[in-house]
DNA sequence: AGCCGAAGACTTCCCCACCG
DNA sequence: CGGTGGGGAAGTCTTCGGCT
């Protein structure tokens, strides 16, 4: 995006922030001149990760990408190439990388090796899904070869054999596919019990994770908005479920009551969200992200550009 | 009302690679 | 060879929903 189209887009968001804030409900927190800055560079930044998915499905992506054995790999590339001909695979690959996490170093080394790139053959969901007691079996043998490491939002994660580890978990999601039948009856039974509605898919789906081990809220989250931007399923985020976790719920009591230790519950909270997220336009998403972000430093705007 | 379990873009501690 | 910082494992504390 050009500099003066981030600035109309930043003008716009602030606009209809103090709209927000004279009309509706008032924002104690982004009354100071540098907090609304700093919040509304938060929000760009957020919309610009979700756009960033969207982008690289409109552009050629190589074959480099859905090859675990190159360096280039990419799981959210392999499964926005694998989505219309191979969906199964695609869903397996969202789930390694949100798993996994994108390490800053690593970047997505530790996905290419749980995905087999040092075996003749990749872990296909075929394959693990013929046999998950095989696969956990190898990530055990193997835990302690793996180079990659874990992202910052899967930082508690362990690749070593026991009843909490990556081998553990790839058996629960496993069973948890299993009983549905496939990745894309999953997605199917969820839609129909919402009537096509995206907000009550995502929320049906987030509560149907549940039952995969050591994915909570920030594991649910991703997994289930990674699906939505790929294009694997309609489904779309209907609450930052900031009940679960601190980020969120701190960023958005300092947004509406301008401190941190107010006394509104995350229930008041979330409806607040809820009603400011219809009124940008900028989805649920992306209010989670900004918000969870801004919290951390709320009065400084920190320019990429310098 | 109050107990209990679950979970966390937690918090603390320890180890190790790296650096001067 | 001691300081430093990142990463992994384990430990706290708080919140909340479910349950009685």
């Amino acid at each position: 995006m050009r500099g003066h189209e981030k600035e109309q887009r930043a003008g716009e968001l602030e606009a209809s922030l103090l709209e927000f804030h004279k009309q509706v409900m008032p924002l104690h927190g982004v009354v100071q001149a540098e907090n609304m800055l700093a919040f509304v560079a938060q929000l760009i930044d957020s919309l610009h990760r979700v756009e960033y998915v969207h982008a690289i499905r409109k552009r050629p992506i190589g074959a480099g990408r859905t090859d675990p054995r190159n360096p280039l790999f990419d799981p959210i590339r392999a499964a926005v190439v694998m989505s219309k001909d191979q969906p199964e695979e695609a869903f397996w690959l969202v789930f390694l990388a949100t798993h996994c996490g994108r390490n800053l170093r690593t970047e997505w080394q530790l996905v290419r090796e749980l995905y087999g790139a040092s075996e003749a053959a990749p872990w296909t969901w075929a394959r693990v899904l013929a046999d998950p007691q095989a696969y956990a079996d190898w990530i055990e043998d193997h835990h302690d070869e793996f180079q990659g490491k874990f992202g910052n939002h899967r930082k508690y994660e362990s690749l070593k054999p026991g009843v909490h580890g990556t081998s553990a978990v790839m058996m629960s999601y496993a069973a948890w596919i299993k009983d549905f039948g496939s990745h894309v009856q999953m997605v199917a039974q969820a839609q129909d019990q919402a009537q096509g509605d995206p907000r009550l898919a995502f929320a049906l789906l987030y509560n149907q994770m549940r039952d995969v081990l050591r994915f909570g809220r920030t594991g649910r989250f991703d997994y289930l908005t990674m699906l939505g931007k790929v294009g694997l399923a309609a489904i779309d985020a209907d609450s930052t479920y900031m009940n679960e976790a601190t980020g969120p719920k701190r960023g958005a009591r300092l947004l509406f009551d301008g401190q941190i230790d107010s006394k509104s519950n995350a229930r008041m909270l979330e409806g607040r969200v809820s009603a400011l997220e219809r009124h940008l336009g900028v989805g649920m998403q992306v209010m989670e992200d900004a918000m969870c972000n801004w919290q951390k430093s709320p009065n400084r705007y920190l320019s990429f550009r310098g």
